[in-house]
DNA sequence: ACCCGTGTTCGCTG
DNA sequence: TCAGCGAACACGGG
């Protein structure tokens, strides 16, 4: 499910699944309004029935395809923005196979398979943008850099965290600040930054927010690396080995456990406390700056 | 039965 | 004016 990483895999399984090919039906759950909102689930079908698939592109944890209408030259563009919230995933199923439970929205290609968004919570977003004109949206203009995307730039991240008193996992999940770090990623970049997840994010030096930078990237390339593994060739999660592939990472929903960098008797425990309603893993004895 | 949740938004408060 | 916080959204899994 979806922060960064997860969104990245989910762009890279559109392209393949979907880039280039006709949209030749389109079927939306007429339940599901919430995730549609402001669109009507008929208007939504209409505008993307028959259409082509284009760009799938990635900023911070939102999906924004591109679909080309009518012949090359004259193409006009619509654009369909995707949110995938808590629990939405996109998987693919071919001619036959029984469309899953909490399907929200299903696009048959021109080659017969389908392209289901699911999404049992609903608290994702599916939203269909005229003309393709994302840069009108002010949810996604409000976002800041994309760490894959734009790079993290340590001067102007330290110059924002300057003015943010909030405690510096809290300031993380906030997407104008950096897009796409979610709750997984704050716990494990500043756990690899050997930050303390309560200091207020102004108290950072600039050498911390060097550092945040590295464990924030690094973080997210090893989550990746993860979900490469486990995610098949229909966006099914598949576990490789039962128990290992389960949860990769170092200190997320480990509490209790010992501490991964300090191995052997009398290692410090992974400690969880919640900021702003959710939930924070470190390691006190570590993350001690 | 009950608690928890990889996300966001809204309304209240100081 | 606005940062900060809890609740709400809606459902499955432990």
């Amino acid at each position: 499910m979806p922060e960064l990483p997860e969104v990245e895999i989910a762009a890279r399984n559109l392209r393949r699944w979907g880039g280039g090919r006709l949209i030749r039906a389109v079927w939306a759950d007429p339940r599901a309004k919430r995730v549609f909102r402001p669109w009507a689930t008929a208007a939504v079908a209409r505008s993307l029935t028959g259409a082509r698939i284009g760009a799938v592109r990635r900023i911070g944890k939102n999906l924004l395809v591109t679909l080309g209408r009518g012949a090359a030259k004259s193409a006009r563009q619509v654009g369909l923005w995707s949110h995938l919230g808590m629990t939405g995933k996109w998987v693919l199923r071919q001619p036959g196979d029984p469309r899953p439970s909490h399907a929200r929205m299903e696009l048959t290609l021109d080659d017969e398979s389908r392209l289901l968004y699911l999404d049992p919570r609903m608290f994702g977003r599916l939203r269909w943008v005229p003309d393709a004109h994302f840069d009108e949206i002010p949810e996604l203009a409000a976002l800041g850099p994309d760490p894959l995307v734009d790079g993290i730039e340590v001067r102007a991240l330290a110059d924002r965290l300057s003015r943010v008193r909030r405690p510096i996992k809290v300031a993380l999940l906030d997407q104008s600040v950096l897009a796409g770090v979610g709750n997984i990623q704050a716990s494990e970049a500043l756990f690899r930054a050997r930050i303390d997840p309560r200091r207020p994010a102004s108290s950072l030096s600039r050498a911390e927010v060097g550092r945040l930078r590295k464990g924030i990237l690094a973080s997210i390339a090893f989550t990746l690396d993860a979900l490469s593994d486990s995610d098949s060739e229909d966006g099914d999660i598949h576990y490789v080995e039962e128990d290992r592939t389960r949860n990769p990472f170092l200190v997320y929903d480990r509490a209790g456990e010992a501490c991964p960098r300090s191995r052997g008797a009398g290692a410090p425990a992974i400690v969880r406390i919640v900021q702003a309603g959710r939930a924070t893993f470190f390691c006190p004895d570590c993350q001690r700056t």
